[in-house]
DNA sequence: TGACTTAACGAACGGTCGTTCCTAAAATTT
DNA sequence: AAATTTTAGGAACGACCGTTCGTTAAGTCA
């Protein structure tokens, strides 16, 4: 790796820890070059524009999100045991406090771009609506396993997921609140079992 | 009301309105000075500082919340008609494009805030936690008109809903998904059927 | 080692930010 | 109508924003 890639991936690593906690609109161009102690214009010349380190960090932002999550759910079993550890990796993700001390960025990212018309905010979609469909495509194969219900909706059981990990993130971000992990589990526990075929 | 207070609630009215949709670090003293017709200087005076400004905010929208959602429901039968009501006038407060072009101002300020100590992250937190005290005691009054089972947990049953209502705003303002409130209504009908007695 | 390319820097730009201070106009009270 | 308080405006402040440009240093490769 040449020393400009090494340099750029130090700048994403240190641009994804601040834009966890401070969105896009709080990270700036000279606060990731203090900390990185190098100058504006040297980080800068990385990305040629702010909205270009923007795509280049949700584009690193997603890869990550794939290792971290998405790889280890696919190595397991398909149908149920698979959607377990989706979930799990999801949480875990979101609780790295190493790589996003703010949490999971998407999240953080969603109410601040979803107004703003723009190759980001379309980028930041793109990606949310990819998740929803794997979600979605991991119940549905979860019916097909036998492991789900017949009727099961695969959609509103994406659905039911995503409301169970941004209430986990509210509850533990904003309201500081230890149980909310725990909260997201049981939720998460009562889905399934819905979701189970009747016996 | 005085030429001043007049002058505040626009002040009020506007900044509610872009702040929903841009959050507080994306509206400035000059901007809302500008939509407003009025000077910089004119419009700070009546608050003394940005902070004071995004205060009266939440003080603002706090207050209008409690009208639109609230008050509505405390007019319901207690039990399950009250939640049935708290839940429609939740999700109107939310869809409410008029006051709030951007969906529901504690939720786009949520993520924001919820890193930044200080007296506007306090008093968000504690309107958020006041009204997952409001669902837990609607839920819990359920239980006491014997309309909800024994056994329900109301605070879980606040995380829960929480959850629809947030999956429900990301979908809509994120994903642009049609189909967003009626997924959470489907949601809805699905946790109250969990949470009511068997028979 | 020498030639060439890439990476980083420093200084400066026009703009906008929140904020201050002083003045003028308007609203309110006497 | 006069006196006084309230409200709004204008100009300027230092700080920081994203961005540009020309130059130097470092890295890469023949």
């Amino acid at each position: 790796m040449s020393k400009g890639q090494q340099t750029r991936a130090a700048i994403l690593t240190e641009a994804l820890r601040a834009a966890s906690v401070e969105g896009f609109q709080g990270i700036s161009i000279g606060m990731l070059a203090d900390r990185l102690k190098m100058s504006k214009s040297g980080l800068f010349a990385h990305f040629g524009s702010k909205e270009e380190l923007e795509k280049a960090l949700l584009d690193e932002a997603a890869q990550r999100f794939m290792e971290t999550v998405w790889q280890p759910a696919m190595k397991a079993p398909r149908g149920r045991p698979r959607i377990e550890v989706l979930f799990r990796s999801w949480l875990g993700w979101s609780l790295n406090h190493e790589d996003l001390p703010g949490g999971c960025l998407f999240v953080a990212l969603a109410s601040e771009v979803d107004d703003k018309p723009g190759p980001v905010r379309d980028h930041l979609a793109e990606l949310q609506n990819q998740w929803q469909a794997m979600l979605t495509r991991s119940a549905h194969i979860a019916v097909q396993e036998g492991h789900f219900r017949s009727d099961l909706d695969p959609r509103q059981f994406a659905y039911d997921l995503q409301g169970i990990f941004l209430a986990m993130n509210y509850y533990r971000r904003l309201l500081r609140d230890a149980t909310a992990v725990e909260r997201a589990e049981d939720s998460f526990r009562s889905l399934i079992e819905r979701a189970l075929p009747l016996h």
